[in-house]
DNA sequence: GTATATTGGTTGTGATCGCAACCAATATAG
DNA sequence: CTATATTGGTTGCGATCACAACCAATATAC
């Protein structure tokens, strides 16, 4: 690794890049606490998250919200079910979809890691003061928000 | 998806998830153009903008800096080479090491890339005022490097 | 010197991903 | 009604990932 050159693109300063190695240091982390102390991978939890939240989603509705593809939604849920953490019923009105809920085991997981989460996300949050917290989730949100709609002119 | 729950955990507001969610649209916006245009996955791009910023790295360098798992750089490695994108030489004091760069082809993909990238950058920003431009650099930056030294305790 | 540890890099392998093909149930067109 | 399209979900399969084992070159211990 010579000194560095003129360079083109600093890589560091670049936002995607940037904003990629973040995430993957932030999930990263919790990563491994929700695998070790409770057998759960990102989308695991995540799916769990989701039922938390919207209970009687169907795959379909979890897969679109939390983004992702609908073939691991589908994989995932099969272990879920498996372990009697979620639940499923065929939709009375409509039986090609099924409404999926936390099951009691489920729920009991779920309201173990909610404070875990947040936990971290406080850890996360303590190189920041009070207003550069709601700035940066002010700021971060409209990225968010942008980023859905923009579509590169390539 | 029913009414929604007293919610215990807000997905969305959830900084890990959002960062994570983020992350994906930016990337996976650009990786198409990496791909369509120059056939180059992001991991491949990466490291040819790591070579394009540090000539005569390391593989090691590489897997170190821009966070890619040292099998992964080897393979893509393999590949870039394969394409002549990138040259390797055998590092005269340590004959262990390999010193890579950017050939005359890759050089010239990457002066095609870099200008689309930054581009695209500037697309993204485009939500931002100039102020929040700075105040959102300044607090990624920062969240960033804590990031990196956090660890959870678990 | 030889024995051991470390470092740079590659390869084997099981797990996961992501796309497309597919099946079954429902909705729409005629 | 039948024919076709759409929707919710699963599955097949090649590509990629992530970890560990490994090899060769160098550094360190003795």
């Amino acid at each position: 690794m010579t000194t560095k050159h003129p360079p083109v693109l600093v890589l560091e300063r670049f936002l995607p890049y940037r904003i990629s190695i973040l995430s993957n240091r932030i999930s990263g982390i919790i990563a491994k606490t929700y695998k070790n102390k409770f057998a759960l991978s990102v989308n695991e939890w995540r799916i769990m998250a989701m039922l938390g939240e919207y209970p009687g989603a169907s795959a379909d509705e979890v897969s679109a919200k939390i983004q992702i593809e609908k073939s691991i939604v589908s994989r995932a849920l099969k272990n879920l079910l498996l372990r009697t953490l979620v639940e499923r019923v065929v939709d009375s009105e409509d039986r090609r979809r099924h409404n999926l809920s936390l099951s009691v085991t489920g729920l009991d997981i779920y309201n173990q890691i909610v404070p875990v989460s947040y936990n971290y996300e406080q850890q996360l949050l303590t190189c920041f003061t009070e207003k550069e917290k709601a700035l940066f989730d002010t700021l971060s949100e409209k990225l968010y928000r942008h980023a859905e709609k923009i579509d590169v002119k390539s």
